[in-house]
DNA sequence: AAAATAGATTAGTCTTGTCTAATAATGAGG
DNA sequence: CCTCATTATTAGACAAGACTAATCTATTTT
């Protein structure tokens, strides 16, 4: 069974396998605010319990073992989300760092319980997928918003940042998970582009915000 | 901000200076699963950080800094069972050890919150009191069921003690917080009494069992 | 009052997880 | 191909929190 921070590293190490292809010891030091020393020593006692292989030099890869593990962390970090926010009225800017110490509660019967009790969710308040009790994640066919050309109709998926600044920007536009919009202009001299949602009247969002934005097709 | 195992070191006094007077080593120490001399070392530090008098081989004395620490993590605890029992459908004798580490999150917001969802409760799954945010308790004027005589009419306030033993014994007898039941005769032997419930019929239990039985006066 | 016993404390060790400083490897530019 | 900047690793120090063994204190028993 593994120790808070052997489990802070192997959700790291994952994250960071989602985002890019690769988990350099240095990434996995930032996100833990931790120095790279450390992770590497971090790394190796892993690798020895069978939790990611460790090419020294060239970072670390999860092994079966290890994924499972991380999915069930990321299972109860964004249950607990989806709970905080749908359940306690938190703003889905606030939950991160609760939800970053609930899901290191262990009960397996207390996570089949809060799942059942919220219905369980596919999607947590940010969008992202919540794995199910084995670890399978349900796909969804998404593009970023700053991919998206003049005259594209499309609904909000998800937000791939979470940082509080842009989640309380968006909700100050009235933007949300399930938001519909309507590409009407993108401006090429910087990326920035002019959306009108379904209801209410078109503003403008800058390359920064519509990078992070994940959208399904809409009905055109 | 003290640390878990800190955190665990003051609760565990406030809770044997409310079960009796004094807060020995050795019992600390059996309560946390430590070595007496473990428990020492911590004692003195939680000292020095003003938690807590310690007066070598007298046991240790809460200050009103230490108190209202305890009392926080109480009601952390108290509401978090509440929320298991109530929301999740958990059986009242499986929530200790999950509330316990559940307790230790750290959020003031969130326990405001979670005290507002479940109604700001005045007691718990067990019939024990929960401290407001301001660790202030609501008191009741309670006694043992086998402090009763033949012909009381009382109601079930509390359970004193949390095992799950005695837990799942009441509850197969139909015993609840908020229970009425009526003494029919007291054996003056063994300790040992008949009660009859308001709906149902009667049955025996054992001083064992009546001595952890909290009751308030019913109408007679 | 002395001895015995239960409990508490101290001293010293070990593990875990972090750090800093020193050393080594990689990959890019000249 | 060599040098340099970046990143990684190793080695050694340190703090927290637990343990064991040895010592000491308070209390009870004789």
């Amino acid at each position: 069974m593994p120790t808070r921070s052997e489990e802070d590293h192997i959700k790291a190490v994952y994250t960071l396998l989602q985002e890019g292809d690769s988990a350099f010891t240095k990434d996995i030091a930032e996100r833990l605010q931790n120095k790279a020393s450390s992770v590497t020593v971090m790394l190796k006692k892993l690798a020895e319990k069978g939790f990611l292989k460790h090419e020294p030099y060239y970072g670390a890869k999860l092994t079966a073992k290890g994924r499972g593990f991380a999915l069930q962390l990321v299972r109860r970090h964004r249950l607990w989300e989806t709970f905080l926010v749908e359940r306690l009225g938190f703003g889905w800017d606030e939950v991160h760092e609760v939800a970053e110490q609930m899901e290191h509660v262990k009960s397996e019967k207390l996570i089949d319980k809060l799942d059942a009790y919220l219905g369980k969710p596919h999607f947590d308040p940010h969008g992202d997928p919540i794995p199910d009790k084995k670890g399978v994640i349900r796909e969804r066919k998404t593009r970023r918003l700053d991919s998206c050309a003049a005259g594209d109709h499309v609904r909000i998926a998800a937000v791939s940042e979470t940082t509080d600044g842009l989640l309380r920007l968006l909700d100050s536009k009235g933007l949300r998970i399930g938001t519909s919009l309507m590409v009407q202009e993108v401006h090429a001299f910087d990326g920035s582009m002019d959306v009108k949602p379904k209801s209410g009247s078109a503003f403008s969002l800058s390359k920064d915000v519509s990078h992070h934005l994940q959208v399904e097709k809409g009905k055109p």
